[in-house]
DNA sequence: CGACAACCATACACCATGTCTGGACATGTT
DNA sequence: AACATGTCCAGACATGGTGTATGGTTGTCG
């Protein structure tokens, strides 16, 4: 609170070298760079030097190196949080089947467009509950979002009654995927190396594990 | 390589303070420190003040911080190894789900008797190859026995032969068990307070994945 | 006793972080 | 034009952590 500029108003006028904004140039920076290092790996300094920007003026706008992952986090949770709108409600003539690969395919292609930062986050929001509490708000939204899912299609008796709470399961899937996707993206996961394989896969565990009626044996 | 005191023959003699080993210490009084406190968070220092030893006698034997945690989690893996050999092997008469609900409730316990450790671990594998390759290979000993417990299951026809690759499915529900247990356990993740829901929810998961014929729909 | 091995205390060079100072340059006001 | 103000830069600085190097101390063994 209480540091950059002030609220209203932006600001209107500037120095002489960079025309655009100096949180712009950091956040960019920093982007680009965390697509080829890790943010531990990362100094000030090479943002510095990457951005053109003065280390006084880095520390007016952000706090440290975490507070520019935060402020990287919340532009990639904005367009995230638009994709949970759709993302189990399957349309009405289709197959539960087809809904949850389309999710899954569209979780891959959105964790392959910003994979730098999302890597980052998973890496790092252990470590500030800063970068955390975004994290955990993104989960938790996707796990809301799988639990109501569940919990429709159990009401409509298009998925059975019996099974775990609907929100426990919804966590546990949801981190499955959250915790394949870095793997399979960010880590060099062999095991996932097919992109088919792996969008195959978790919709079937997800598709079973919401749908499928349970086994005979108790 | 060529580091710490000669392999055979151990170390005859030693100085006054401490009648354990050096390595001994500095392991015990890692774990100590890890009980309350993240690695990164963790200085050399204190880990020094902690074991009573010299900072000259610590580099001697750990060529870092992750060294230790490495050799910590070597410790480790020896009893998750063993862990791993009955994991899924279910024995004749049993049930598949009360062979999965055993795995499970153990892998908990397992989890929670070195919660430090594999917290450490779960943390930072991604910072250093040395950490990594323990884990990877530890989740690729899992993974293995779950995929050949799953080629047996369907070739004995207790479970389906349709659904994903056997190795590609069991990558994917012990990434699912590994967060699971350590946003359960190590983090605070509320959504798992209870270990029954846990336990159950990540039984019925694997449960279904595995067993479950699958659902009408295509 | 003297060589040697394990250990300690300490000091050091290095690097990264976050703070602080002084000055440059634009704008808005008088 | 002169001045105050706000934004920025360059660079110095204090602090704290890492890993290395040095010299000294204490024990064991020949």
């Amino acid at each position: 609170m209480e540091r950059g500029p002030s609220v209203s108003g932006r600001r209107a006028r500037r120095g002489p070298a960079p025309p655009g904004d100096i949180e712009q140039a950091v956040c960019e920076a920093a982007e680009r760079l965390l697509a080829s290092e890790r943010l531990a790996d990362l100094s000030v300094a090479q943002i510095l030097r990457e951005a053109h920007v003065s280390r006084a003026s880095f520390y007016f706008y952000f706090a440290s190196k975490s507070a520019v992952l935060a402020r990287l986090a919340e532009r990639v949770i904005g367009e995230v949080y638009a994709a949970t709108q759709t993302w189990l409600h399957r349309a009405e003539g289709e197959a539960p089947r087809a809904a949850l690969e389309g999710a899954m395919r569209s979780a891959l292609a959105l964790w392959r467009r910003h994979d730098a930062v999302l890597r980052a986050i998973v890496e790092t929001w252990h470590t500030s509950p800063e970068i955390g509490d975004v994290w955990e708000r993104l989960i938790g939204r996707f796990t809301q979002a799988a639990a109501e899912q569940i919990e429709r299609e159990r009401a409509a008796a298009v998925a059975p009654a019996e099974g775990p709470a609907a929100h426990t399961l919804a966590a546990a899937l949801v981190w499955m995927t959250e915790r394949s996707l870095y793997v399979a993206i960010s880590s060099g996961e062999p095991d996932f190396a097919d992109d088919d394989a792996l969008v195959g896969t978790l919709t079937d565990v997800w598709w079973r594990a919401i749908y499928a009626p349970p086994p005979a044996s108790g």
